[in-house]
DNA sequence: GTGAAAGCGCTAACAC
DNA sequence: GTGTTAGCGCTTTCAC
């Protein structure tokens, strides 16, 4: 490893280890001068610091762990990538971990970082929980911030979305267009995520004296093929006239099945959906989105961890709502 | 932190902390029953053990980085997923850096990576790069493979895809189709990928006697404003009856510009593009793509990766390459 | 302004 | 099969 290391530096230049530890460290305490030298000599010997040795030391990572259902998808993706912007500009490390949805893979990850391999957690947790005990062991040792998807029942630093008031407007969306038996596509039923966009449909539905639809179908997309056979099977069934989609991934099955059936959208079937695709407006019809503005909440995200750190933020348990934006595109016009 | 450590652990138990540490590494030198004993009292006292006096120690880390552009694109973010997983399975931890295409950051992520704060490097590295000592130093210390992306001048072990003969083989497709006049928007000329591409575009001309259109378009893409002007300038400008694009960032573009120029795909202009898109299938017209196996391109290389690491991999300096799928539909039919 | 010494928590070499 | 000791590379008292 690393055979250049502070022991080197200072037997070179005559100083003492603290010295040297203390100059790289830019303390106050060292005078310019023996700064510049140990400076130089750092550069010319390619010194790099041994994290570890420091963070033994410190009782500090400089990394956050990030932990997601999964990577490849337009909304995580996106929060990722502002995640890791604002932790290089803080010249923190980003530890990655995928929970696909299991309570038990996350709680495995939560329990490790225990162990203060990292500084702090963003999390948007899996649907699938049963023990949650481990949210609150992780968030009373380190800093913690849920974004996207929460649990009702943990308390914490939260950045969200408008999540009932879009489910709510997007439904209202489709009674405007004039759909009378609009069903739901449900997903994350246990998160308040996902609870949220369901009342807000079915607020919507009852205060324009809609049946409330029972016909929601809980879909579990572990693959794109049942997926898509349980979509196809509840239009085929229920036969409703729109579809407010809770997910990306129960909505673009719908376009499949709908070819599959031949329907029209949005003739037959009007169709709009929370969704973080780039490409939306390319879509054959167009598709109609509720969508959430993925950077900023890792952007958001990650600043209010890293005042954590440094202690200029003092609410432990606030919820941060930010709003998505409902673009009407064909897949919903009347 | 930590406030359970081994000594804590060794002193519960009036054992030593070294038998301790073997036990919890599960040494054939402890006795079944002395191990048993600390195993219950590990977990009773949840002891999790510190990762940086543990890496300091045996000078591992059991982390590895994956270094990549952007983590906010399809190909990028099924590799990562793919990475994630295989080092899960590993029990290693996943760093993320992006160079957002910056050669300068590409150089500081690697060099701090000399530090031995991972054990392993995946990298697809940026467009821009101009000094490239760096691979070298980096790949001279820790085990590295490429995945993707690659350079000409620099040896090592890479994954990536049959670029020329997919190039090649959708220009042909193009030309089959009755284009004359086939464009190429260009991408990633200063890697091996890119100039791979392009030879196989050009190739394909010759061979069919096509004139080697000159018109290629260099697309800078930082951001898409300027992407889709240059793409529609290109369009107006040559007028290409045909366009094979190297990147998916400069296909969907031409979707937009023929859209404001009034052209219509296929009939003005046939359309095949390198592209990761989950639902191309869906676009309209549907987009005939050239598919890389992203997931696959990411397990094989952090696979190979961990063989390193185990000295199951002995050739330092090896290209394996994965087929892609060249996918015919509605953007390039005759 | 600089140095000596201790120690973060763990593991490996060497006893016995 | 278990204990003793030393040390990974760094930072931080505490001296002077």
């Amino acid at each position: 490893m690393g055979e250049v290391n502070i022991k080197k530096l200072a037997s070179e230049l005559n100083l003492s280890a603290a010295t040297v530890s203390r100059a790289l460290r830019d303390s106050h305490e060292i005078s310019a001068e023996t700064k510049a030298r140990v400076m130089e000599m750092a550069k010319k010997l390619a010194y790099e610091p041994n994290p570890f040795a420091s963070s033994l030391r410190q009782q500090k990572s400089k990394t956050i762990a990030v932990i997601v259902p999964e990577v490849a998808n337009n909304f995580f993706a996106l929060a990722i990538k502002a995640i890791e912007e604002v932790a290089r500009a803080k010249d923190h490390h980003v530890l990655i971990y995928q929970t696909h949805e299991s309570g038990e893979i996350e709680s495995s990850f939560m329990t490790s970082l225990l162990s203060g391999r990292v500084d702090g957690v963003l999390i948007s947790p899996a649907c699938h929980v049963a023990n949650k005990k481990y949210f609150q062991k992780v968030s009373e040792k380190i800093p913690m911030v849920f974004f996207d998807r929460d649990h009702d029942d943990i308390e914490g630093v939260k950045i969200t979305t408008d999540d009932y008031e879009s489910a709510y407007n997007a439904t209202l969306h489709l009674v405007e267009a004039g759909c009378k038996k609009i069903g739901y596509l449900a997903a994350l039923e246990t998160l308040t995520t996902g609870k949220k966009r369901l009342q807000g449909y079915l607020d919507a539905l009852k205060d324009n004296n809609l049946e409330s639809m029972p016909a929601l179908i809980e879909g579990n997309c572990e693959n794109n093929e049942s997926c898509r056979s349980k979509v196809k099977d509840f239009i085929a069934e229920r036969k409703p006239d729109g579809i407010v989609s809770s997910i990306e991934e129960l909505a673009l099955p719908c376009y499949y099945a709908c070819k599959e059936l031949n329907l029209n959208i949005p003739k037959d079937l009007k169709l709009i959906t929370y969704s973080n695709l780039a490409h939306a407006e390319l879509l054959n019809p167009p598709l109609s989105t509720i969508n959430q503005p993925a950077f900023e909440i890792g952007n958001e995200a990650a600043t209010i961890l890293f005042k954590m750190f440094s202690k200029r933020w003092y609410d432990p348990n606030i919820t941060i709502s930010l709003k998505s934006s409902i673009i009407k595109r064909e897949s919903s016009r009347s």
